[in-house]
DNA sequence: TTTCTTTGTTCGATAATATCGAATTATATT
DNA sequence: AATATAATTCGATATTATCGAACAAAGAAA
């Protein structure tokens, strides 16, 4: 048998994944679209969900996640070692620095920020916690993207599209690819100004115990250019504590 | 036809409840046992949420909750702009009252804590950000119920049930929809000793623009009684608090 | 080490049920 | 009121989830 996967409970999580990417509550109708299923499929996976609270119904029938869900995720934060073991790196960081400095995750599709530190710097651009990052135009994506095969990146860039977000941001698969090669020589990305005008940051590596790579540390900020000091010593702070924390 | 529910989703949604409630690891036997149905069942659907990230297998092969949960606890919680609203109302309430201060979210079935505040006194009994609280042993759980009509209060509670949790817990359903309609009336709810022994508190709502209820503040503590000053001041602070943030 | 015990994972026949299109109802738009 | 769009229900059918049992892996005991 090739298949130990349960179809009905698969596309239930694809629903609860179509209604996070959407960040908004969507109809039957653009759900059953976005997942391929026919609409009375879909009525009945996202009925069984509402039983449950993992999935409410909005006075205007639309479908959105459920409170379960933020129970849970309340429970899972709480379950974190990970969380705890990173925050204190991320303060220090955020110190050190003046950046702001946040911690993400990566599912082997989206890159997720879930622990941040705003730095002391005046004016500061961090990302939210359980926000989408970009992953063709952050140094945390290009580090992540780095770690897969090239086909993957190019599957993945196509899902994702690459939206020009300043005249910086790489929007050809090839220029991404070599870059991608880079990084993963040197160990560590940088991003200037790609995502957003004068904004750089730079991500390294968290490695498991078995090598795997799940999460990253990540620093960004308004440096004067990312050939400054400041910006090389932010950088070198930030790979120092990913590989102690690895 | 009864029966609209998809059977292995619902499954699915059961195991993860049991997961929540566990509030830790367990492992495939655990689950097993709990949920009623064969390890080689349960082995299935956990494998596939595992694809989904929806549950996480720790390292010594036992199942958790996973990170989607929390991407999706995020999501959820981001559409709640409300929290920042509130936030300040309840510092300054535990700060002035000296009990925890909290805020709840109700979808028409479940009320759910999703900020709080410790006060300074020193023993504090608050609700986690995330609880699911009682519907009939709560101050909380009593305002919202006296704003649904008596019909749906009643199949509420069946469904719910009137878990007796002190000897002051209220068990009979018209007793109770007497004290909801005194609720009713004067605006805000008390609970003395119901949920726990000896711990008071009392829940003030929150009306949105659309005069809709959806929000409440409530106060908790270890107060000398009901009648007691402290407490009655406690309850104007927090009745005014929620009348400013309406 | 070997044996015994416990738990996790795989397998395959079978009965059960998820699926899909079409019909129906509800809701919105003209 | 008529039309269009979307949500929900229904039922026959083939698909597939289910379960017990077999197997594997990991630990404990000896």
């Amino acid at each position: 048998m090739e298949n130990k996967i349960i179809l009905s409970v698969d596309k239930s999580m694809r629903l609860i994944e179509i209604l996070l990417e959407a960040r908004r509550s969507l109809t039957l109708k653009e759900i059953a679209e976005k997942s391929g299923c026919p609409k009375s499929t879909v009525y009945g996976l996202l009925f069984t969900m509402l039983q449950h609270d993992v999935i409410r119904q909005d006075p205007d029938g639309r479908y959105g996640l459920g409170i379960r869900l933020y129970e849970c995720g309340a429970a899972v934060s709480e379950s974190w070692d990970i969380s705890a073991r990173i925050h204190p790196s991320l303060e220090k960081l955020a110190q050190q620095t003046g950046a702001g400095a946040f911690a993400t995750y990566f599912d082997g599709r989206n890159v997720i920020s879930f622990d941040r530190c705003i730095g002391s710097g005046g004016l500061q651009v961090i990302p939210e916690v359980g926000m989408r990052m970009s992953l063709h135009a952050t140094a945390q994506g290009k580090l992540f993207l780095s770690m897969l095969p090239r086909s993957k990146v190019l599957s993945v860039l196509r899902e994702d599209g690459m939206t020009q977000f300043t005249p910086h941001t790489i929007t050809d698969p090839e220029s991404l690819l070599s870059e991608l090669d880079s990084i993963r020589v040197q160990g560590y990305a940088i991003e200037h100004g790609e995502f957003r005008r004068g904004l750089m940051g730079a991500a390294a590596p968290i490695r498991e115990h078995d090598g795997k790579i799940k999460y990253a540390l990540g620093i960004v900020g308004l440096f004067r250019s990312v050939a400054s000091a400041d910006f090389q010593q932010a950088v070198e702070l930030m790979v120092s504590a990913a590989r102690d924390l690895s």
